[in-house]
DNA sequence: CCGAAACCCTGTGAGC
DNA sequence: TGCTCACAGGGTTTCG
């Protein structure tokens, strides 16, 4: 599912390819994915001027509007040159200058939202985002965690205190920062808050370099499976035996979200 | 304030 | 082998 370095690979991708080009025609066989209703007629005749992300979010960048893309679990942004025939589940069909982009999305979870590039910071997908990552210090991380008696898996999950990342993510920096999912995210010292978030950066950066997770159905723009799953210590390895200590790993519901844990390496 | 659960979906895989 | 059914999950909403 597409998480930071997901959204920051599908973004890279597609940059060369779409920019500069303009969207002649759009297509919508599943209406309840877009808005506004007028969305293929608002569209039509915009150039693409610049992709960008926020969090899990990707921004396309047109004359007037802005076209959001939340991918949620399953969304997919294909971009063929030569297009025979559409990638399997496309709901969406952008007819371009050169080419055709496609929205495909297997569980029809995910959301594109057009909106005034005025506007904005206005946009319901992106209003409540809390600070990204990259750009969050130790002393406002620190701040936050002390403000929040949740869990700590909870706290990372919740989009309005950091965004971008999921449960992937989550659960990996979690181990390799040496955290119990379930600690209160006020307990942590300045030290762990530390690590963790070093962790996290190492991770998303790691990530990102790889070209993102490829779990369930995740490709890039053109297609392409990342690599970063090979590099996963404990997402999607419950039972089976801790990198650091060989015990089972552990499983937890966590979150309403399946946590993978190991109890003796994380505390 | 917090958490749990339902909801939106459908392919997958475990179990019978 | 073939079927059924719980499970997976991001974000929103509702309920306790």
């Amino acid at each position: 599912m597409p998480e930071l370095p997901e959204v920051e690979t599908i973004k890279n991708s597609l940059k060369t390819c779409l920019k500069g080009q303009t969207i002649k025609s759009c297509e919508v066989s599943l209406p309840k994915l877009v808005s506004p209703d007028d969305f293929a007629e608002k569209i039509k005749g915009q150039s693409i001027n610049d992709l960008k992300r926020r969090g899990k979010v990707l921004l396309i960048f047109l004359r007037n509007w802005v076209l959001l893309v939340h991918f949620k679990l399953t969304g997919q942004l294909i971009y063929l040159e030569n297009p025979l025939s559409p990638p399997p589940y496309t709901h969406i069909e952008f007819s371009l200058e050169k080419g055709k982009l496609y929205y495909a999305d297997l569980r029809q979870f995910g959301r594109l939202v057009l909106w005034p590039v005025k506007e904005l910071d206005e946009c319901p997908l992106l209003k409540k985002l809390g600070p990204e990552p990259f750009e969050l210090n130790i002393d406002t991380f620190f701040r936050l965690l002390n403000k929040s008696s949740r869990k700590i898996k909870t706290f990372l999950l919740d989009q309005e205190k950091i965004t971008g990342l999921g449960n992937i993510y989550v659960d990996e920096s979690l181990f390799r920062a040496g955290v119990h999912p379930e600690r209160p995210a006020n307990s942590l010292s300045f030290e762990e808050a530390q690590r963790l978030l070093k962790t996290i950066k190492e991770i998303l950066n790691e990530a990102i370099n790889l070209g993102g997770s490829s779990v369930r159905n995740y490709v890039d723009g053109h297609g392409e499976s990342g690599r970063f799953q090979e590099k996963h210590l404990v997402y999607g390895r419950r039972g089976k035996p801790c990198p650091k200590c060989q015990k089972p790993l552990a499983y937890a519901h966590i979150a309403g979200r399946g946590t993978t844990f190991c109890p003796y390496c994380q505390k």
